[in-house]
DNA sequence: TAGATTGTTAATCGATTAACAATC
DNA sequence: TAGATTGTTAATCGATTAACAATC
């Protein structure tokens, strides 16, 4: 019997093992690719990088759903990650800047893999940004209609790659249209509401702490 | 009296310290570059998006350079950090793979501004690199030549950039080459020796840890 | 049944925060 | 001296790991 926390009841999972329970799933989504249809915790867990015994106690935080002496279904496990982490339909993202990094963000092949579509791009001058149109595939309109658009068609997430003096007046005009989770390229320390979840990744401080180590 | 760890007895600094670290540092040059000369832990702090006493904490591991009652002097914690972590020669560094992400890196300002040069780039295919030579302001060479021109150079970070089939490939032939420290953008798990330093960035599952908490 | 592997509790480890004495 | 702010210890909190009973 599979025992899944009822989509109503609000579970608060620790913010470490929701980033762990996607690697998981991607690591399912192969197996299942290659037609694998068990996998114990040890297999899955080094194929994640991780240790058998945080992926069994993560998967705790979620319900039940191996059988002892065998491991997991494959399918099961991965139907059961994608709906706690709400991945079942394709969520809509904008992206707001469209310079060296948003241009390539958008033409990530990766995102799409995982079940999101960035719908719509925007950019302070549209006008200057260097990629063709139909080679992003989307359009990019004037920061200045995101507001609307984002509140019209219900967007609730966002990735920013805008320049660090933009990016809290970005952030802030996100919140204030409904978005609820944002993915910040940006150096700018975003200052948010709570209820607001904020993942940055801050590649120039990722590259600095390398350095401490080398020599 | 500022009292520095010695480069030579080996300190060991929490990993989310050191990644801070390199957080103050930008923060204490914007301030440099204001020519404001005092700054409290808490105004530090603030700008670097944490609490003061994690700053306090975190300064603590590397020495005090503060004064009771005033704060401490931008210029001289400035260059003690720095100095901790190894940002006072400019540091060279290899880009490996560039398709949309690597190319997007190797224009990306923020690098070299904390004190990073990226003195050559390697591709599975140089030919097919669509972004002119002139435009990236380096060569492209073929992946085949990396092992040699690190080695011969001295080099001793990476950044990987590469699809998740060629990740761990190419790290084992970083490592053998003297590399010690690896930014990975790709999405595969690198096994390396416990002594080489691996900063993983993983932008797909950044995007899809935030689904869980929308809606 | 015997072997394997989960689910979960307890122990450990590390990181953050609070509090405050030291001291400019 | 009085006010401010650091440096550091102790308390708290949370996350990881080890161990093992439950059970297929």
């Amino acid at each position: 019997m599979v025992k899944l926390s009822s989509a109503l009841e609000k579970i608060d999972i620790p913010r470490k093992t929701v980033y762990r329970l996607s690697l998981y799933q991607r690591c399912l989504q192969k197996l299942l690719d290659q037609n694998v249809e068990t996998v114990s915790s040890e297999d899955l867990a080094k194929s994640a990088g991780v240790k058998p015994t945080q992926l069994r106690k993560d998967l705790g935080h979620v319900g039940q759903f191996g059988t002892r002496g065998l491991g997991y279904s494959v399918a099961t496990l991965s139907e059961a990650i994608s709906g706690v982490m709400g991945l079942t339909v394709l969520q809509p993202v904008v992206m707001v800047g469209v310079g060296n990094l948003g241009s390539a963000l958008l033409r990530y092949s990766g995102f799409r893999k995982e079940g999101f579509e960035i719908i719509a791009a925007f950019d302070a001058d549209p006008s200057q940004v260097k990629v063709a149109p139909d080679q992003l595939g989307l359009p990019v309109y004037d920061v200045r209609e995101m507001g609307r658009y984002v509140a019209d068609h219900g967007v609730r997430m966002a990735i920013i790659a805008v320049p660090e003096s933009a990016g809290q007046a970005v952030a802030d005009v996100l919140v204030a249209s409904g978005v609820q989770a944002i993915l910040n390229f940006s150096p700018a320390v975003l200052n948010v509401p709570d209820e607001v979840i904020v993942n940055h990744v801050d590649l120039a401080a990722e590259l600095g702490s390398l350095s401490f180590f080398v020599s």
